[in-house]
DNA sequence: TAAGAACATTGATCTATGTCACATTCCGGA
DNA sequence: TCCGGAATGTGACATAGATCAATGTTCTTA
């Protein structure tokens, strides 16, 4: 069950099997289904949410009803609304399984004696929130720079095992773009398209 | 010299004087006149940069010779390449002071040492990164989801009047619009525009 | 295993914003 | 204090991608 976890902390750190016991107290597992939540929309985001297996989305729906996808968190990703988290503030994100997944839960408290606790784990956190902190800069110039067309076939090469687990209308709300945009320009990749 | 740096860590956690002595060492003051350069697209990004006075901005170019502005970095903001700082891959993006300035740099190497010194900073730089990933993240997002208007509006809203005061194809270029299409919403939101 | 829901495709049309070209204003340095 | 380049403004036109509407396809679950 936390297998998982100790890979991916050991990954960055280094850390004892009896230092990791400290974890194991502090979160809890669940299960949940396709389509269940773990944070709605108005809801404090009571947890930091790491993924056993399975896959959840997060996202915002703007004014207009449209959906606008932050993550894809797959296994071994966090995902949490990280303001709502620290602030106690209600989110704005709602996170959603998209596969019947099992997930590992830490509350903020417990997360404050874990850090206590295991102070090396403020290393492991660092260059967690780092890493996705160029992921997400980067993200953020391409969506300013990048076509339509350039976006999703960079996703593609970027996360390949994505594509094949989540929908298409998925996909191009998290580029920014239409389901019928999307649609179109895989249509003209796989004819005349780019390649050949 | 060093007051800002050592207000802004003591913002986040608690260091002794004695302890920031350690920093003293370890970082390397320098002028910057307006329209320097500190980091050039293809070079490693060597230092962190700790912003003492003055205003930089962060930015790349694309394909077409778009600029594109990741960051405006005013007095007690830090910027750097992370990527290129971490990995010494040569950057993709510029950073050029916008008035006379003057900043903190510190290596790579000092910052190791820094870290191995004074570990407590992690906990410093984690919520530092934290914070500016939940920007960034809201950045994102509101990219994706309002108009040009709505975008310029809430930059207003959210930045300081020294940031206001960038030459406005620069704010157009860190909006991802054209300089065009932000001097004609500047006319409409002047006029008729939304308040009355 | 059938019916509804979710998902994908396609055509016609619309629109916000980009592009290009030029005029005007501003500002820093000799 | 004047010059030249940077910055801004504006009109005419182009276009990527959105929107709307209809149809086809594939899950899923009772």
């Amino acid at each position: 069950m936390f297998e998982l976890l100790y890979k991916k902390i050991t990954e960055k750190i280094s850390l004892s099997e009896e230092e990791f016991e400290v974890c194991k107290t502090l979160f809890t597992s669940r299960k949940v289904r396709k389509r269940q939540f773990m944070l709605q929309e108005g809801d404090v985001s009571r947890y930091q949410i790491f993924v056993n297996k399975g896959l959840l989305r997060s996202y915002t729906i703007d004014e207009k009803g449209t959906e606008h996808i932050l993550q894809f968190a797959l296994e071994g990703w966090w995902t949490a609304d990280l303001y709502s988290f620290f602030t106690e503030e209600p989110s704005l994100f709602n996170i959603e399984a998209l596969e019947d997944s099992e997930v590992l839960l830490i509350t903020r408290p417990s997360w404050e004696t874990l850090l206590e606790k295991l102070p090396v784990l403020e290393r492991y956190f660092r260059i967690l929130i780092q890493n996705s902190l160029i992921a997400t800069q980067r993200r953020l110039m391409e969506s300013l720079s990048e076509t339509a067309e350039k976006k999703y076939l960079k996703f593609m090469k970027m996360y390949p095992e994505s594509i094949q687990r989540v929908p298409q209308h998925m996909i191009a709300s998290y580029l920014g773009i239409t389901r019928e945009t999307l649609s179109r320009l895989r249509r003209d990749i796989a004819t005349g398209g780019s390649g050949a």
